[in-house]
DNA sequence: TTGCTCCTCACGTCACGTGAGGTGGC
DNA sequence: TTGCTCCTCACGTCACGTGAGGTGGC
């Protein structure tokens, strides 16, 4: 019905730059139908683009998620592939909450400096109050 | 005392690489001593370089951090020096929390992904139990 | 001579951003 | 003619990685 749309269409929708989408051609991971020099998106181009966003969500690199893309492709009845995403996504897993440790520490060293910064100003105004210097340097 | 040390200690201490503290200093980061042509990292390029390795945990730039190591140096008594560190380290709270958030998100999708793969696996192996095909295709 | 650490270019990588200059159809 | 969307180079960015080729002192 509506499927082949331009590509500042298809860009708006995914919140990307067109720029995103004619890089990710390039690295093999849509392949777009032209219609002169202008690109059509279909419906499966779209399906591709939602996962390799999704991808990137989880922290994949586009390589790995075209290599993903291309088992997809396989038709990818057979259990072996099924198998070897999983264990890759359990990997990806480890990463990710590895990475939410990281935040949550940096969280951590953020909100402590923040306390420390806070009480250095408070120390500051203290001293202000107490004697009133003269306006000279 | 034991203070000047090399690049490879310093690296090595730091778990970061020589080639990351010659970026550094080729930014403006860290400028050692040098002795002939090898650089000899000080008490203070030490301290540095732990604000910096901090300020990257928390999610700084080279560009920011290098803009706080300078106001840093002015002998910082200033109040308004203290309140602009303060406000920045504000916003980047918020986008530590967003990254959180993200990876939070990312996580829910991973195990979503990991569970309808596994469940397309046990479909399989079930489908396989009750009809035994010919092992022909 | 071999081995280790250090050095300086300088190109490569990843995922795009950002002009520059040009085209096509309302 | 103006305005919009599209196009193709091609260099820039960020934070380094990775050789290539050479030096200095044990």
């Amino acid at each position: 019905m509506t499927s082949p749309i331009p590509i500042g269409e298809l860009a708006r929708e995914f919140g990307v730059t067109a720029r995103t989408l004619r890089f990710y051609e390039d690295k093999g991971l849509l392949s777009p139908r032209r219609e002169g020099s202008n690109r059509l998106y279909s419906r499966r181009d779209r399906a591709r683009l939602k996962q390799i966003i999704l991808g990137k969500a989880v922290g994949f690199s586009l390589d790995v998620i075209k290599e993903m893309l291309e088992i997809y492709d396989l038709k990818d009845g057979q259990a072996v592939h099924l198998e070897m995403a999983l264990s890759r996504f359990a990997e990806q897993l480890v990463v990710l909450r590895r990475q939410r440790q990281k935040i949550d520490e940096a969280i951590g060293d953020m909100t402590r400096t923040m306390n420390l910064v806070a009480g250095m100003l408070r120390d500051r105004q203290a001293s202000e109050l107490e004697i009133p210097r003269e306006a000279a340097e």
